[in-house]
RNA sequence: GGGGUCGUAGUUCAGUUGGUUAGAAUGCCGGCCUGUCACGCCGGAGGUCGCGAGUUCGAGUCUCGUCGGCCCCGCCA
């Protein structure tokens, strides 16, 4: 093929077929650069050698494609360094069209500098640039990599359905209306979870899948609304040996695909620690700027004299402080515009500090007001030294690390604090099992009701459920969550005493999840899982910014396709068919945008 | 639901305190050219300034609304 051929080849008559990349008409002579999925080749057509071949090469344009038939020869001393082929070009004889094509609204390359959306409205175009051929090309391997590390580690491959039960609670489902059953709905799986358990309880001890997952939820740079997981389940494993299974399955497609080799094991870090050091439960480990939580100092000194400190406390607020080093200094207006940037995020301002040469604080709300003994205990406390730059956060837990952890990443990006080319794994275990709801005053499942608490917390589930700790664990990389799972509950005993922790009643526990109860009294193993997101895998192995990078056809962050319209609203006689009707407001007419593509059809066409 | 940001030839962008016929590059079309590879040279076509109101003698520019893209908060058991 096009990108294959080299000087070894040079004599060979070779016949090849593509896309036309440049063309360079000279008159006597026409440069044809062709592409096709391996590369570019440069074709030449001679008048005074093919005349009839050189009448059709003056008239063909860009992304026309064709075959050509020729020998491959040496440039001699016109070699192009810039391509691979560079030392050869194909000297044609013979030139067929297959096809004309119109002008692309963008051009096919690497260099494209246009909007996503009009990428996305003529996808079949922006997949023929050579990077993202390269990226899925990539990701067909990921795939083949991780399912025969899979089957080696002894798993079976199985599949669930994508039309399941509608369950209430966690993510929203996309709903399947039932022609055969008028009234009632499918959802789409959100996860193969239950599912998954029920292989364990019929005694297939070690399942895998690379299967879709759908969630209604809004959109992210790293969230879609249908996307890839590589989900497992094992019976009679405890937490490390399913660590030990996927941190197996994830060092072999880093090796296999980018070389990449990863430690062994991979470090392991509570969420209790995440959340005080970072702010997050999927901290990035690549770069510093680490919290410092002065709560419990600033009690010791009742507020130092500080308002606003003294208020937070009185409020069960916490404090939190992150310090800037003084290499690279921020001035006042780039404090400014990192409060403009916590604000966006909820805060209410952003506390500061910078410290002078005797340590104490300028440039501060708090300067006039805290007292020395409190100022100089944070210094020691931050370790911060002159010219450093103390950020404060106080108030509602949640959102004094939602700030902070917002701040780190920002400023670790701004300041250049990333370093090319890190890895950095994490295991983050012990979340909590619950979450209290504010809004229903109820503790809701942190991850899901089958998640088994830590055995030593087995006897607080009806004391103290706050503080029970679950057997639940993410793996991170560089900042993205790439995998979560669990050990699962199979003791109906705590099964029932989470189900009472978490307020779900013996008739709503048999309407929501009566069958898989019933399964996890016939004889239940003691089982536990994973999943991994093979879409955020293929990102970061692939050094995209955007889960959009890696699928071939995404959607738009309102979930919208702009290449085929979806989605679209549907016929009333469709709607009659499965007993529907719409209660959305009438459609705009001609939105703008989605219909691009239709426009420019129409257009074209008349 | 909320915050930020963007929307001008096919594409990427410029467009002054509101002021003549909205420009550039590239792409496209036609012509010339036998060693180009960002080919070159000559000529040409190409605009609902996202959409809709408003202010004004006059709006790409100001105001309000709306649609859409992107980033984020909430949400994502």
């Amino acid at each position: 093929m096009c990108g294959d051929l080299r000087a070894a080849d040079i004599g060979q008559s070779v016949v090849v077929m593509g896309w036309v990349q440049t063309y360079r008409d000279l008159g006597g002579a026409v440069f044809i650069d062709l592409r096709d999925r391996t590369g570019l080749v440069q074709v030449v057509f001679d008048e005074s050698s093919t005349k009839e071949a050189h009448g059709i090469a003056d008239r063909v344009r860009g992304e026309w494609v064709i075959g050509v038939a020729g020998k491959v020869r040496s440039r001699g001393s016109n070699v192009n360094p810039k391509l691979p082929t560079g030392e050869i070009e194909i000297e044609a004889d013979y030139i067929e069209v297959f096809n004309r094509a119109e002008t692309p609204p963008f051009e096919i390359s690497d260099d494209v500098d246009t909007s996503e959306d009009k990428r996305l409205a003529y996808r079949y175009l922006d997949l023929r640039r050579p990077s993202i051929q390269r990226t899925l090309l990539m990701r067909s391997r990921l795939n083949q990599v991780a399912r025969r590390s899979l089957v080696e580690q002894g798993f079976t491959e199985l599949e669930t359905p994508f039309m399941v039960k509608y369950t209430p609670g966690g993510a929203r489902n996309f709903v399947v209306p039932s022609r055969l059953n008028p009234g009632s709905f499918y959802a789409l799986a959100e996860s193969p979870q239950i599912y998954k358990q029920l292989f364990m309880i019929a005694g297939f001890d070690r399942y895998f899948q690379i299967t879709k997952c759908f969630r209604d939820e809004d959109l992210r740079q790293d969230r879609q609304p249908e996307f890839t997981q590589i989900d497992l389940e094992l019976s009679f494993v405890d937490m490390r040996d399913i660590h030990q299974v996927v941190e197996r399955m994830v060092r072999s497609l880093f090796k296999e695909t980018i070389d990449v080799t990863l430690p062994d094991p991979f470090p392991v870090m509570t969420y209790d620690e995440a959340m005080r050091r970072y702010g997050s439960d999927k901290p990035d480990l690549r770069f510093g700027l680490e919290h410092v939580v002065l709560t419990d100092l600033v009690k010791q000194h009742d507020g130092g004299g500080v308002p606003l400190f003294k208020q937070a406390l009185a409020q069960g607020g916490i404090i939190k402080a992150m310090v800037v080093p003084g290499e690279q200094p921020l001035s006042r207006t780039e404090v400014d515009k990192l409060e403009v940037e916590a604000k966006g995020v909820g805060a209410a301002g952003l506390g500061r500090a910078k410290i002078a040469e005797d340590g104490t604080w300028t440039q501060s709300p708090f300067s006039k007001v805290i007292e020395d003994g409190l100022r100089v205990a944070i210094n020691e406390a931050t370790g911060a030294r002159p010219q450093d730059t103390i950020l404060f956060q106080f108030g509602p837990p949640k959102l004094v690390h939602t700030v902070m952890s917002h701040l780190r990443l920002h400023l670790g990006r701004k300041l250049g604090l990333i370093p090319e080319g890190a890895w950095k794994v994490l295991w983050v275990t012990d979340f909590p099992l619950f979450e209290y709801d504010e809004k229903s005053r109820t503790y809701v499942a942190a991850h899901h009701p089958f998640t088994s608490p830590r055995h030593e917390d087995v006897d607080r589930l009806t004391s103290d459920p706050g503080a029970c700790r679950a057997l639940a664990y993410d793996l991170v990389l560089n900042g993205n969550e790439i995998a979560g799972g669990s050990i699962r509950i199979h003791d109906p005993d705590v099964q029932a005493k989470v189900f009472d922790a978490l307020s779900i009643s013996a008739e709503e526990q048999q309407a929501k999840f009566g069958f898989l109860l019933e399964a996890l009294s016939f004889g239940a193993p003691p089982h536990g899982g994973i999943a991994a997101g093979m879409d955020r895998l293929a990102m970061l192995i692939a050094g995209g910014q955007s889960l959009r990078d890696v699928i071939p056809f995404p959607k738009t962050q309102k979930g919208a396709d702009p290449m085929s319209g979806a989605p679209t609203p549907i016929q009333e006689q469709q709607l009659a068919d499965l007993f529907i009707r719409s209660i959305a407001p009438p459609s705009k007419e001609s939105k703008d945008g989605t219909k691009e593509a239709t426009k420019e059809a129409t257009k074209e066409a008349t």
